[in-house]
DNA sequence: TCCGCAGGTTAACACTCGTTAACCTGCGGA
DNA sequence: TCCGCAGGTTAACGAGTGTTAACCTGCGGA
């Protein structure tokens, strides 16, 4: 059960992602949790508050899970397949999440954004070390820019949710691992 | 040379790109274009139409030229290569209008918004018809799925261009081609 | 029984927004 | 020379924003 607290910022996110941050108002998220506007300040600081935590939560439960995956093995083929479970299984699970991440980070405020940068940074250097060892003829800036990539496919997600999860995640798994393996 | 109509549309749709349609003001607009808010009003019937203008150029000018390159030749591989480099040269020549098509459609009007609908849905069945052949394995809906992940994949240059355009271009084309031909 | 407080409410404030109105200026053509 | 207008300006309006203030209510514990 949750708490009062993590209801609205689930609905909060969910808003975001649909409306984008400045599109969303205090007064929309409040209706979408059945009370008013200024109820919500019984329970969060403000407004930057909600995508703050919002941020900052998904980066630290992507990188958290991400290192617990893919510490699982030692084979570097069944981590990076690890990786791209752990990722699709959370974009399937939270779209709104992954929307609002990719594209609201530049409305943080200056701390907030600091941490989720680092967070997400880390992210991406947990799957750089897997491709470069898979890939030699990569140096680092491309094995980058190749992952990167690779979160553009895996986020497709929630764009194009046409055919059924199960079915969604077996074809993007493979995509996403030709993509990257050749 | 450029009219002052078309400096404006370039200017608001870099401006959208980076804070979002409701995070620019048209006096931010204005100013960039190195004149005050109304101003805007002499060239432009509104903040709308900004938009609305931008996506809908963007829509049709990925369209058409996609299908004249595509026309170019019979073979179905070089069809998706071609459809790659198109949809890559453009990605890569404005990252801006790649990234306000993806996220600021939803603050489009009704009639903008079934416009560039229909614009990228024939987009879709364009890149769908080639896949389609070179894959039957998928149906319709996979191949779909399958097409708009690869957009997310080639639309990744955005937001990581740390690699130079050139290599950027090889990269990601070897990747979208993997991705989609297995 | 009665207090305190968690968690709501509505009213109000200061501000920003998109847009319109009214006005000004320079310049090409009759 | 003078007119008209394209393309600017600032002032102002009404709506909506995030946030605060003041107030109300129900309920668990002394």
């Amino acid at each position: 059960m949750p708490t009062r607290r993590q209801e609205i910022l689930r609905t909060a996110s969910e808003l975001f992602a649909e409306r984008g941050f400045h599109g969303v108002s205090m007064n929309d998220i409040g209706a979408a949790c059945g009370i008013s506007g200024p109820a919500l300040y019984k329970h969060v600081r403000g407004k930057d508050e909600l995508l703050a935590e919002a941020l900052v939560d998904v980066s630290e439960e992507l990188l958290a899970t991400g290192r617990e995956r893919a510490a699982a093995t030692d084979d570097a083929s069944d981590r990076l397949d690890a990786l791209v479970a752990w990722h699709l299984d959370f974009s399937l699970r939270h779209p709104a999440l992954i929307v609002v991440q990719e594209r609201e980070w530049s409305n943080l405020g200056d701390a907030a954004r600091t941490t989720v940068r680092r967070l997400q940074l880390a992210y991406i250097d947990l799957w750089v070390d897997v491709v470069r060892s898979l890939r030699d003829d990569l140096d680092r800036a491309e094995a980058r820019a190749a992952v990167q990539a690779t979160f553009g496919l895996l986020n497709s997600t929630p764009h194009s949710a046409r055919i059924g999860p199960a079915r969604m995640r077996e074809l993007l798994a493979r995509m996403a691992r030709a993509a990257l393996v050749d």
